[in-house]
DNA sequence: TTGAAAGCGCTAACAC
DNA sequence: GTGTTAGCGCTTTCAA
């Protein structure tokens, strides 16, 4: 930056100046920056930037994994609106540890980041005690309806759960499951089938399984489900899943056994993958808006960062959209 | 640091050595600068540290996308051993653009990584020349046989096509095609395809199909190029697919129009993806060890930072795996 | 509209 | 095994 300085005659904090708000800076001095920039390849150092302005230009996200389609899709969102406003996006995995993500939130602090994304709102003590006494915007993300630290970005688990067996109830479905990967650890999964649970008895007076397994989400594991809830619920009509990919696991499973869908078991799914709208039979499933949520929570960080602290301590519901196809 | 100096008696300097070398520092100082950090919650400022080493902790790495499964594991692979060495994954995704992943490097460069992570062999000449301008560690990932800027850990995407059509061949089928998506942005594919034509000519002088779409893979885009296919090459009988989303399209396709695979039709995927196992046919497929790419990049990144060179410019290859199963 | 000066919190020679 | 010292490359008052 010195040298830039001198080679456009200016000092180096009218470089500086220019670089992050070019319009307090006369036209002309701005050209003369700008090609000593170019000239000599400037890059500048955003290490030093960081520490001199006692936040960096990083956005630290911790989410459960990328290796998860949700959050993969809401982490390429927030990464493309961040990315336009120079903002880096530093990358954690909790792997669904509250430990974990509080190790995270830690070494997250140590870079001074612009803000802190969680996913979820169940954290651990010390995770909310050491966000409590910094005052690093946190954002949490894909949950909605528990205690906020900060800002709130998501959709009701609850609802979800509820509008499945709604949709099933309303369709004569009687007798109901609901089939999970990881219940303990995924709050949101099992916020989802008490949803589910609860809404068939309101609704119905009907008493809904929960099929559980903590084996990781995955199709196979669907197959597997599905067999446990034919021995549980020998005439059951109707399952909703804690994601796609378990349903698919159900529709593949059922067309091994003869068992028609939506004919003999309907079936809903959560997520809207890739598959739902062409494998067989189509898949009625509930879609979370994803990358809605990468670029709300990009929206107010990048609003902190400008200065605007308006949307301190929002909630913003994104809700979520039931798509009918044929499997249900 | 300073006030956790003067807790434990002992000056700045002794308190940055026990954090970075515990092992230089007396036991009993350890214990009392141990004791200064609780006392006091003190958390490092990494910003700070990476200004005064000239290199931060932090390592960029750069893909497609973290959307697409493949990387999404590797991603997620080599966070769980960076993280483990206190390194800071930085995420950024070129949406396969070299324009874009040039930006991103530059960008990488301003955060002095400690290394920078890119995906594949090809990128813009300005890549090479900024990167070539600096001496950071650049480790190339999920592609080998093209020009090294650094390190390179991956596997030879001709050599998978090629594999798909000596199975192909091998089980007798002699009308084949290769189907995929987005053949332009994704060289890799490409080179997949090139190798699967070459092979199958080279080996029973028979004329393989490409038949690509710019679209996004995914499991709609297969059954649309099965129909493409059937078209191209009415009495078709063997199909390899660039990966096993658009192989599942083919297998739901291939239902839906009463073609029995591997009867009529033999599938080859690419992945292993999720569903590959339990999908009816379960899918034949080549595995790329996505994992394993990460955590040998890690590993070369973090004998990089520990001062050990000895991986420089090395070229890893990581191979692939066929997995039998029913479709082919 | 521009510049001078005082750090930001740490690391790494080097001396002791 | 520990301390002294001199920065790392910027940002940010504040004054001109």
């Amino acid at each position: 930056m010195q040298a830039v300085a001198e080679r456009a005659n200016v000092s180096p904090s009218t470089v500086s100046l220019y670089l992050r708000r070019p319009e307090a800076v006369a036209a002309a001095t701005g050209q003369a920056i700008t090609g000593a920039i170019d000239e000599l390849g400037y890059v500048p150092n955003l290490v030093a930037g960081g520490l001199a302005a006692a936040a960096s230009r990083a956005v630290s996200i911790i989410v459960p994994s990328v290796r998860n389609a949700f959050f993969a899709e809401t982490v390429a969102a927030m990464q493309a609106e961040l990315g336009k406003e120079r903002l880096q996006v530093m990358l954690g995995h909790s792997e669904y540890s509250d430990r974990e993500e509080e190790s995270l939130v830690r070494t997250a602090l140590s870079w001074a980041p612009s803000a802190i994304v969680l996913t979820g709102q169940s954290h651990s003590a010390g995770t909310r005690k050491i966000l409590a006494a910094g005052n690093t915007p946190v954002v949490e993300i894909w949950e909605l309806g528990g205690q906020s630290i900060d800002m709130t970005i998501g959709f009701s688990h609850d609802k979800v759960g509820r509008t499945a067996a709604e949709y099933l109830v309303g369709r004569g479905r009687r007798q109901l499951a609901f089939l999970g990967a990881r219940m303990q650890e995924d709050r949101r999964a099992n916020t989802r089938a008490q949803g589910f649970v609860q809404e068939a008895l309101r609704l119905a007076g009907l008493h809904a399984e929960i099929i559980g397994n903590p084996a990781r989400a995955g199709v196979e594991l669907g197959a597997l489900l599905l067999g446990q809830a034919l021995e549980r619920v020998p005439d059951i009509d109707g399952i909703a899943c804690s994601n796609d990919h378990i349903a698919l696991g159900v529709l593949f499973e059922c067309q091994r056994r003869g068992i028609s869908v939506p004919g003999d078991i309907a079936v809903v799914g959560f997520g809207d993958l890739d598959f739902a709208g062409s494998c067989i039979p189509t898949l009625t499933t509930i879609r979370p808006p994803g990358d809605l949520i990468g670029t709300e929570a990009a929206r107010v960080i990048i609003n902190h960062v400008r200065g605007d602290r308006s949307d301190s301590h929002c909630v913003i519901d994104t809700g979520f959209r039931l798509v009918e196809r044929q499997s249900a």
